[in-house]
DNA sequence: CGTGAGCGA
């Protein structure tokens, strides 16, 4: 009958592109029994094309390039990683970039990587973006000197 | 308190 349930506060996940969540211990039973689908379930759009760029997030604050690097140096050839970090600060910002020799590779850098566990946290794995040509010429809006070269992003 | 979404110098 009428039995005091707890209100289990139903915690609408707000997912972003990838449902991002430290879902670490929690194994998200969305066994609810009122939980209407949103407007959109039928279309499972790609996190991005295929690239040697992949965007690795979820990394620990203490995790550094090098300890990316490592862990995805085991399913193929790393060409570079790095960890974003802030440049007044100094600290990671919780996510970084590794850049695989191929596509294949790549692609088995994130079937191995992604979900996985690094330094006590669950990393996400997948494909970068392409970023801006970087206006190497001071021919546009760049609120940093043109002072680096070519940087990553071509394959 | 770098407690946590995201895409880089």
């Amino acid at each position: 009958m009428a039995m005091a349930m707890r209100l289990a506060a139903a915690r609408v996940a707000l997912a972003g592109p990838l449902g991002l969540r430290t879902a670490l211990f929690s194994t998200l039973t969305s066994s609810s029994p009122f939980v209407p689908p949103p407007t959109n379930q039928a279309e499972r759009p790609p996190p991005a094309e295929p690239s040697t760029n992949l965007f690795v997030s979820g990394l620990s604050k203490r995790t550094t390039t090098e300890g990316l690097r490592e862990a995805f140096a085991k399913f193929g050839e790393v060409v570079h990683a790095r960890v974003v970090t802030d440049r007044v600060s100094g600290y990671s910002k919780g996510f970084g970039f590794v850049k695989y020799a191929t596509i294949e590779d790549a692609a088995e850098g994130i079937k191995g990587m992604d979900g996985k566990f690094l330094d006590g946290w669950v990393i996400f794995a997948e494909y970068a973006r392409p970023r801006p040509p970087l206006p190497v010429n001071n021919a546009g809006p760049s609120p940093y000197p043109p002072a680096y070269g070519s940087p990553y992003g071509r394959q």
